[in-house]
DNA sequence: CCATGCGCTGAC
DNA sequence: GTCAGCGCATGG
């Protein structure tokens, strides 16, 4: 399945070193590299490349593209073509082969040779479109030319997706319409008359050979009944390129107008302005194609600055300072996808004493999702996080037990981030959500207790060394994640400030120990949680002093440097259980932390779960590495459509497990095998959702499934 | 699209 | 030691 090809070359492709590859070689097709299920070609052919048959539109390696619409916009401008390698393919994040083929989210990473300071871009699929192979055109065509063709040729057998045709004879029927006879270059079956039918979606080789025969390898299956002569699936089924984009009519063909840019169909009454004739130009384009010749970036010339970044006061000043190289503003190289941002209560995984030298670094880990905000919550809901950072002098912190203030208030003028108290707080925003966290109604004017603290919404609390100004709690050094509390009250007062301020009561309610607690220390010994550094910045201050000979850090950082942890629930009730899922087992190797201790009813469960025990079998074999074991868990039951941890998994007969949703958009592309090994599931497989794997699962990562 | 923000660092 | 001011994520 092209979707784990995709997922296998990313983790064997040497990421960041490839990048950085300034010698304008093309990279050797990271999916070559795999050992994929994709067969061979028998024979090969000057013209076949020696890596087996790519399975995408976009190959590595290849020249002109647009981006329409960029993931990460860093320094392009969207809607720009610009010259690019395309460095790897390194996820897909949603949908089957089928589906990225014509469709949605295939991310790339690519490489610009000619913008380096660029670097990694991810865009979408949709939106790259292969400028190198030109687009042709009906009037362009000429016997000779080789062509890209896929589903629009009419031949005695079952093809793949993309193949060159070389032109062998034309016919004009009409000012629009040709007859066109290929021959088909390929190295083990070549056809000698295949009939064009279309040509919407065609591309010109310039270099004949030079881009890969087969994109494909034979998933496109002709089928008996009627067929849409361009889509060839059934014809009543919509198809892009002979339904009108607006109305999705199929009628009145004539009356169509197809779009030089994005090649779909409008109806000319259906456009706004109507038309009332076909126009006489040869090139049209629809309203929402873009077709300025400025926006073109022509290789060796500069990006035009982003719309966004036009907008940014850096703009207009002329700031030497090299920002963003150190940890002020950087982006998140990592994001917490086990359970969604608004999630209560701990994160799977993250035991309390793990802590961060950074803010970006808790964001990642989904601990506390902004930057620089000391609440994350919404307005509407409720406060999911917040950090204790000493920012309010007037601030009581007792440890189990502390106030905190709300924010705003502050003159942010200069394009700050934190500024003077200057005006009063209102409860608004995240002011609001954290109030509302609180187990009473809702009063904006006088606060509110609740008679039953516990019943609020747990709040994770994180305190940063920052605020050992005011308190004994605070860690010595980063953002310590310290469990979960509740809001006991809140009540607006004239802080030391001189203004109105919101100030909260939290009180803790989590079972695992609190960092501080004499328990809570041999656990975090025990755990091993040392202050977690982002990847390569100790070395990088060494490098930074090397006056200061003497090593000041003699641990050692792991390699992921990752926290890692381990829990079981009983009940979702938001509060943190993980301590009740550890026996304090000695480990007589060596190996540190807790094992990680499984219920009689996760045991139950997990012996029930008979197709996948060979899967648990492994699995289970980590239960003594403790805070290895949910990352392996994770690992096992990773979707190989979405990266995911499976959600309403399927097992199939060949023993793999997929989100059932993920296999049902397989299924609606037409592909019925398996997205892991291609076994053919039969187009009337019956998919069974594994609910005794889901109850563990949502056991382990409690939270996981409301994100999805 | 815009507003918000209990960080962070190099320059002074 | 102080401080200006950046990108970024997030919510609305």
């Amino acid at each position: 399945d092209i979707v784990q090809l995709l997922i296998r070359s990313e983790s064997e492709a040497p990421a960041t070193a490839s990048m950085t590859d300034q010698d304008g070689e093309v990279s050797p097709c990271a999916i070559s590299n795999c050992k994929n299920k994709v067969k061979k070609p028998s024979s090969g052919s000057p013209s076949q490349p020696s890596t087996s048959s790519r399975s995408f539109l976009i190959d590595p390696g290849i020249g002109l593209y647009k981006i329409n619409e960029l993931v990460d916009a860093r320094d392009v401008s969207i809607g720009a073509w610009f010259e690019a390698h395309i460095e790897n393919v390194t996820r897909a994040t949603k949908g089957h082969k089928n589906d990225c083929m014509d469709s949605e989210e295939a991310i790339y990473h690519i490489k610009y040779d000619e913008y380096p300071e660029s670097g990694v871009v991810e865009m979408d699929i949709n939106n790259l479109r292969p400028r190198a192979r030109t687009i042709l055109k009906w009037s362009e065509l000429k016997v000779g030319d080789v062509v890209m063709v896929n589903y629009n040729v009419e031949t005695p057998e079952e093809r793949g997706f993309w193949f060159d045709a070389e032109i062998t004879s034309l016919r004009e029927i009409s000012r629009t319409n040709k007859e066109v006879h290929a021959k088909i270059l390929g190295p083990e079956d070549t056809i000698n008359d295949c009939k064009i039918l279309f040509i919407e979606e065609m591309y010109k080789i310039e270099k004949p050979g030079a881009y890969p025969l087969t994109f494909g390898d034979g998933d496109f299956k002709r089928k008996s009944g009627p067929e849409c002569k361009h889509c060839r699936a059934d014809p009543d089924r919509e198809c892009r390129f002979c339904s009108c984009y607006l109305c999705g009519g199929k009628q009145d063909a004539h009356m169509q107008l197809l779009c030089d840019e994005c090649n779909m169909a409008y109806h000319i009454y259906c456009l706004n302005p109507p038309l009332s004739k076909i126009p006489e130009d040869e090139d049209w384009y629809c309203p929402s194609c873009k077709n300025d010749s400025n926006e073109v970036v022509k290789a060796g010339e500069k990006l035009k600055q982003s719309k966004k970044k036009a907008k940014m006061p850096s703009a207009s000043t002329e700031s030497q300072r090299d920002w963003g190289k150190g940890m002020a503003c950087v982006g998140r190289t990592k994001e917490c996808t086990i359970v969604p941002s608004n999630h209560y209560g701990p994160i799977p995984g993250v035991p309390v004493g793990t802590t961060w030298k950074f803010r970006v670094q808790v964001s990642e880990a989904g601990v506390h999702r902004p930057h620089v905000g000391g609440i994350h919550g919404r307005s509407n809901d409720g406060a999911y996080s917040l950090v204790l950072a000493g920012g309010f002098e007037d601030e009581v912190d007792r440890g189990d037990e502390f106030t905190y203030t709300g924010s705003g208030g502050r003159d942010l003028s200069g394009n700050k981030r934190i500024g003077e108290h200057s005006f009063d707080q209102t409860l608004t925003h995240m002011n609001r959500a954290l109030a509302l966290n609180c187990d009473a109604p809702l009063d904006d004017k006088n606060g509110a207790e609740s008679k039953n603290w516990r019943a609020g919404k747990p709040v994770r609390v994180v305190r940063s060394s920052k605020g050992r100004r005011i308190s004994k709690y605070a860690p010595e050094e980063g953002n310590r994640y310290d469990g979960i509390y509740k809001v006991v009250k809140y009540w607006p007062e004239i802080g030391k400030c001189g203004f109105l301020v919101w100030r909260y009561l939290l009180r803790r309610d989590d079972v695992e120990p609190a960092p501080w607690t004499s328990e809570g220390m041999e656990r975090t010994k025990k755990l091993g949680l040392s202050v977690q550094y982002p990847e390569g910045y100790l070395e990088a201050m060494a490098s930074k002093e090397k006056k200061d000979k003497v090593k000041k850090q003699t641990v050692k950082q792991e390699p992921t440097s990752q926290s890692n942890g381990n829990q079981k629930r009983t009940i979702d009730d938001g509060i943190s259980s993980y301590f009740l899922a550890f026996s304090t087992m000695r480990m007589g190797d060596g190996g540190k932390g807790e094992a990680f201790q499984l219920t009689q009813e996760q045991q139950w469960l997990i012996r029930e779960d008979c197709m996948n025990q060979k899967l648990w079998d492994e699995v289970l074999a980590s239960l003594k590495e403790g805070p290895n074991f949910l990352k392996k868990l994770e690992q096992s039951f990773m979707c190989v459509c979405c990266q995911e941890l499976v959600y309403q998994p399927v097992t199939t007969e060949c023993l793999h497990n997929v989100c059932k949703s993920c296999l049902q958009r397989s299924f609606r592309a037409e592909v019925f095998t398996c997205p892991a090994c291609r076994y053919d599931l039969g187009k009337g497989y019956t998919m069974v959702h594994n609910k005794i794997l889901q109850t563990l699962l949502d056991q382990f990562f409690p939270g996981y499934s409301k994100g999805r």
